[in-house]
DNA sequence: GAATTTTCGGAAAATGTTTTCCTAAACATC
DNA sequence: GATGTTTAGGAAAACATTTTCCGAAAATTC
């Protein structure tokens, strides 16, 4: 592998003046530029990334932090931002949670061992762990589909209240009455849908009964265990609201073996429409969450973040956190298959 | 942020002592040693990764280039991939090709650029490129479930040209005869998993009539759309072998519109057991491979490989290339559900 | 044609490590 | 007591860049 000492003399130019033709940092003869065009295209040479992130501070890489990979969702996600960070000349490096959430330090620590330039949040932390972060570094950061309210950092993500308000209100206009949900309780965002639950059945003047309330870890067997539980109560919801597309189709199928018929006894929305919602009969009915889209914002936001940062690093010298303070909100939508 | 040198100072050594400290790689005094700790702890020091990087020649960084992360199969391979490099204190850089292939060479080349110590492909590639690339460099590369014989490139997987054998003889054993094929042809897997179903036709002396073989791209609805070719040329076979799940479901679905019941008119089986086949219904019946698992082995090997490379330029300072010539086969397995 | 400004190339410092090469002391051997 | 062998620990080179600073040459102005 050449370096650029080697470029530099087979140009018969100084180190500087490579440095200068490679990033274009200020100008230079053609003569001396043509020459060292030549070297580099002779020699195939290629700028050392490492030394040049050594000496810039800056590695062009961005971490995520993914609870699960191998989730649907999860990996949609990544692979929109995978799309633009790639077109920006940024690296992803991924870094899968799965489910042991203490290690969470862990895992920022070791993102910024690493020197991300930025960090996209698909799992959900603790505030105080947020805000603990903040104060520790200066990294820019930003919640993808993780709807917590930190002041100075960013989230992308749709309107979760009112996608859940949207869903249930689908149900309430074809008629449905006694409307369950399936939930989770330990995250932002099982919380925040069942609050859109409420609104609308409260808005529509429904009561809603306790007994039709049930909670699980999102995740088709869960989705089934819950159903089951919920039925066991003796209540007969004509509706269930399922907060995740797992948690319904695990749903669904609980009916299906205990005899209903969906969706003449029983309709089921999810919410995500993942991939597996279009593919049990009968389709499911859910929301869609445009989450390539999500994917690709969180990426755009904080490359931005990133370079807005090294700019203002450059000129000022300081080190202030250039705190974005945007909520970017995508829009839902309500897709109609065949199981309400 | 503290480096050596301030905890050199602050310890009252030299810079190489504190080196000699953090990596054990040469006795030090307990006295010095302690004041080394202490200096380190006070300071929260980490030594900076990239610096270590340029001088060790090492990043502790591999690439995984894949065809689409949004994509089960290959989500849950990199999720296997992630969990042993995460072990193993490497950091997992992605990179998704998409479809276009074309630009293959690009995705090598910023992967080397990166200085990645290791590549994972889990995107097939032509053999002159992967030739191609073996020429240009000695960066450890590993196959992880695309199934072409290199030399010097070490694969890791399931016997495909058995695993189909298995699923077209199960379909025989049930008593079909008439069996048709779903496949791709323009990928190594595609076309040994159909001569695995050649073959078991022909050890059971079926004969394999040319209407009953279709091919299309790996996606549900491509598969839809074959299984509609297929009994459009008017053949009836009394099932069918899909070479991959999303096929087969898609294939489902189009019998379903036909009016055919699945198992009774015509049976299915599959190949993966990705997530879907255990939501459709009925269940499908499939190859199960162990994706994870060829995941772990795949970073096992490359993470083996990686190191004693480094070894070896360490004690002999040459760079042969370390060829491991080694293929894991993995095992597969039936798993009877209700399409068949 | 002289004075002033602009342009451009080169030397050297800086980035944060590891490692090689020394020195000097401690220890063992004869 | 003299000599050889370990051993601890420091100075400096090496890694591959970018960037600052400086000086020389060229271009512009009066």
């Amino acid at each position: 592998m050449p370096n650029i000492k080697m470029i530099a003399r087979k140009a018969g130019v100084s180190i500087s003046t490579v440095s200068r033709v490679m990033n274009g940092s200020k100008p230079v003869s053609p003569d001396l530029q043509k020459r060292v065009y030549d070297a580099v295209q002779q020699m195939n040479y290629k700028p050392n990334s490492i030394a040049r992130s050594l000496i810039l501070k800056k590695t062009n890489l961005i971490g995520v932090v993914v609870p699960d990979v191998s989730n649907s969702f999860h990996a949609q996600l990544l692979s929109g931002i995978e799309e633009v960070t790639a077109q920006a000349d940024y690296g992803v490096m991924i870094c899968n949670v799965y489910r042991n959430m203490k290690q969470q330090q862990k895992y920022f620590n070791l993102m910024l061992e690493r020197h991300v330039d930025g960090i996209i949040l698909l799992h959900e932390n603790t505030i105080e762990e947020l805000n603990e972060f903040q104060k520790m570094t200066n990294t820019p950061l930003v919640l993808a589909s993780v709807p917590l309210e930190v002041p100075g950092i960013p989230f992308v993500g749709i309107d979760e209240i009112s996608a859940a308000y949207d869903a249930v209100t689908h149900l309430i206009e074809k008629g449905h009455q006694e409307i369950g949900l399936i939930y989770g309780d330990c995250t932002a965002l099982g919380i925040l849908r069942k609050e859109g639950y409420e609104k609308a059945m409260r808005d529509h003047g429904l009561t809603m009964k306790e007994e039709y309330l049930t909670q699980c870890p999102c995740s088709v067997d869960h989705g089934y265990q819950a159903m089951e539980q919920l039925l066991c109560t003796g209540a007969h919801p004509t509706a269930v609201f399922c907060v995740s597309d797992e948690m319904a189709v695990g749903a669904m199928d609980c009916a299906y073996d205990k005899g209903l018929r969906v969706p003449e006894d029983i309709s089921f929305i999810g919410f995500d429409d993942i991939e597996i919602s279009q593919v049990v009969r009968p389709r499911l009915t859910t929301i869609h969450q445009p989450i390539k889209d999500i994917g690709k914002e969180a990426a755009r936001l904080l490359i931005e973040m990133i370079e807005k940062k090294s700019r203002s690093m450059k000129h000022s010298g300081g080190d202030q956190a250039a705190s974005e303070e945007s909520r970017i909100i995508l829009k839902h939508s309500l897709v109609e298959r065949g199981t309400v």
